[in-house]
DNA sequence: GCCAACGTTGGC
DNA sequence: GCCAACGTTGGC
């Protein structure tokens, strides 16, 4: 009975085109229900009972809004790296979606933010799951390169205990962090770049996307409504 | 807690 | 490399 709730949800997951692994814990029996947690890709898990007196269908049905619920909540977020080269105390400050994908299982640690609205949406808000659009900027041809996800939710970012690393802070310390960081996974590069001024040509549907009001702002939430949007530009 | 001075970002 | 916009600092 298991293994048959285990393959209708693997098939409904699949019919909704959704790319999410499901993985199941084995189910612990306690009395009159079990506990079972739904893992997605990644590290969210939602856990949902399971009522012997409930048919099957039902369960699958609990099941899947608990995970329709993770999708929901999905986030959307914009993070911007400089392609070029360019030498802060020595070190060469250059990150590319290139850079990222020549990384080991294509994941880096996002160091070196220092705002604080940068810093509290890593902080925060960031979870395992979500989606990153990869900006390319302070280059020549500025505009969004590819896809990433957050793989590693916030914590201390030690490139500012370190007064000879470009992003050295005094004011920051391992018993009293002032900076966080979170870690990004390479997902995919574009087609083709996603140009600033191409965004700035759909000024009406992007209007109040942060990149073409708020152009400094390092780390913006992106609506999922423009990400969707972003993706099919790619295509055009 | 205001705000002038200063520093940084990032498009151009 | 310029410089507008905007974020941060620190004196008062």
């Amino acid at each position: 009975m298991q293994k048959n709730l285990h393959k209708n949800m693997s098939k409904i997951v699949k019919s909704q085109g959704l790319n999410l692994q499901v993985e199941f814990s084995s189910v612990n029996e306690q009395n009159d229900k079990s506990t079972e947690s739904v893992k997605l890709k990644g590290k969210r898990t939602s856990e949902y009972e399971i009522h012997p007196m409930l048919d099957k269908r039902t369960k699958v049905i609990n099941s899947l809004e608990s995970m329709n619920e993770q999708i929901e909540n999905l986030q959307y977020w914009l993070m911007k790296a400089e392609p070029d080269s360019r030498i802060v105390k020595g070190k060469d400050v250059k990150f590319s979606i290139n850079d990222l994908a020549d990384m080991p299982d294509g994941v880096s640690q996002w160091d070196g933010v220092r705002n604080y609205e940068a810093r509290n949406i890593m902080k925060d808000k960031m979870k395992i799951g979500d989606k990153v659009l990869f900006y390319h900027s302070n280059c020549k041809t500025p505009g969004i390169a590819g896809l990433a996800e957050i793989v590693k939710e916030a914590y201390p970012d030690y490139t500012a205990f370190d007064e000879f690393h470009p992003y050295y802070d005094p004011k920051s310390n391992k018993d009293n962090p002032r900076w966080f960081m979170v870690d990004v996974k390479f997902v995919r590069k574009f087609k083709r770049l996603i140009t600033l001024k191409e965004l700035q040509t759909h000024r009406d549907k992007l209007k109040d996307m942060t990149l073409l009001s708020r152009g400094r702002l390092s780390i913006q939430p992106v609506k999922k409504e423009h990400y969707r949007f972003i993706l099919e530009l790619e295509n055009q």
